[in-house]
DNA sequence: CCTTATATGTAACGAACACTACAGAAATAA
DNA sequence: TTATTTCTGTAGTGTTCGTTACATATAAGG
């Protein structure tokens, strides 16, 4: 069906290839002769196929998210109450962030923190998603408020922004080398003050469950 | 009593505004011409003065831990108790991550957090200061152990993890616009589960104070 | 066949990077 | 004074950066 001459590399693993490259270098220090090397290309069809290193990244950025940050924050919203799913989302960052090899942490996080490198576009791309997330958690707060979950005098947004904090920060964790069982023992304590942070009226009998740290 | 001719700059007020461009900008995001521009020199002398972009920013760091990092890291084994500590530490990080003008968040955080930029000297030496952090705050829990603040079953190398994740986590909601109220929000709702992560032996009579969220 | 359209490899582009050779300037020591 | 030592400004070094011109290769449409 095309016209001219066809690809001779398959796009969706090379942009897999560039992903792994951005993730666990950051943007800015991610190469083009680093993610050429990886993805088995030379620069012209990079280009022809990504059109620039800042195309490339937001896809890169939007694969990730499709691939890696689903099983993390498809909880909060599925989850049969908000403290099953804000504990769950814990979880799972904790397992993703140590799954084998190299790459660990969020590349939401991590791919350009400073807020300025050579793209503001980039920057604020990501921000833009760190703020999403954060909204996710505050409208499953909303929700098991309106459920009656959790009183209505809850500070649903900072208490949101205090999660998303805690799942920032073990993005470092697992740069600076914590393993699985650490990561699931930060997100433990986490939780540990959910009954202060949302009241507690049962419900769904929060005091008990597994959530005390065992390690 | 120099033999040559003198310098013809205030080495110190240099130094301080190389860690203010390292700070903002990181320190493979922080170009030479920027620090010469900033420090109000020429590269030769700033090589004579410093040895190298290297050996400057481990200079920055260092002027960064002693005017910056002591406001928030010496409440920790000065307090009176180590649950005071820790709140003093979270309340301090909010007010200096929100001080004035641009640069926000921890430089030791931000300045090269994928852990994979051109120097790994600069890196290493990065994650050595976290996780000295990470023992400053297990230190002083140990010590609350042995004072009978807290429990003994207490898992202090979690618990000193997790606020250090927390404080972490807040130099990126900082770089993102959080303000100084929701910061403290955030170390407030940090602190929320103190009763649960280190028991309560009353002794400072743990279940009042003004540790309760406002906002 | 020829035309058209797209992809690829070679080989570069100008710009920015960290860094420095060199000569002159400004101080002390004799 | 002259010699010595250190700092400074000019003007580069070679390398790498992201990106692209150009010729060639390979497909479909006519």
């Amino acid at each position: 069906m095309p016209r001219g001459r066809p690809r001779g590399f398959d796009r969706e693993a090379a942009l897999r290839q560039a992903m792994e490259v951005f993730w666990l270098r950051g943007f800015d220090n991610a190469s083009l002769s680093e993610l050429t090397n990886a993805m088995g290309l030379r620069p012209p069809s990079l280009y022809a196929a990504f059109g620039s290193k800042e195309a490339l990244f937001k896809e890169a950025v939007e694969l990730y998210v499709r691939t890696q940050g689903d099983g993390i924050w498809n909880e909060v919203p599925e989850a049969a109450s908000a403290r099953e799913g804000i504990a769950r989302m814990l979880r799972a960052t904790a397992c993703a962030y140590t799954r084998g090899a190299e790459p660990r942490g969020c590349m939401i996080v991590l791919s350009a923190p400073q807020m300025q490198g050579t793209s503001p576009e980039v920057s604020e791309e990501l921000r833009r998603r760190r703020a999403e997330n954060v909204a996710v958690l505050e409208r499953r707060l909303d929700r098991a408020v309106a459920e009656g979950e959790i009183p209505p005098e809850t500070d649903c947004r900072s208490v949101a922004s205090y999660f998303a904090t805690v799942q920032h920060g073990m993005s470092i964790q697992a740069r600076d080398g914590a393993s699985r069982e650490e990561l699931l023992a930060i997100a433990d304590c986490a939780m540990a003050g959910w009954d202060r942070l949302a009241g507690r009226t049962s419900e769904t009998g929060a005091g008990q469950g597994e959530e005390t740290r065992s390690t």
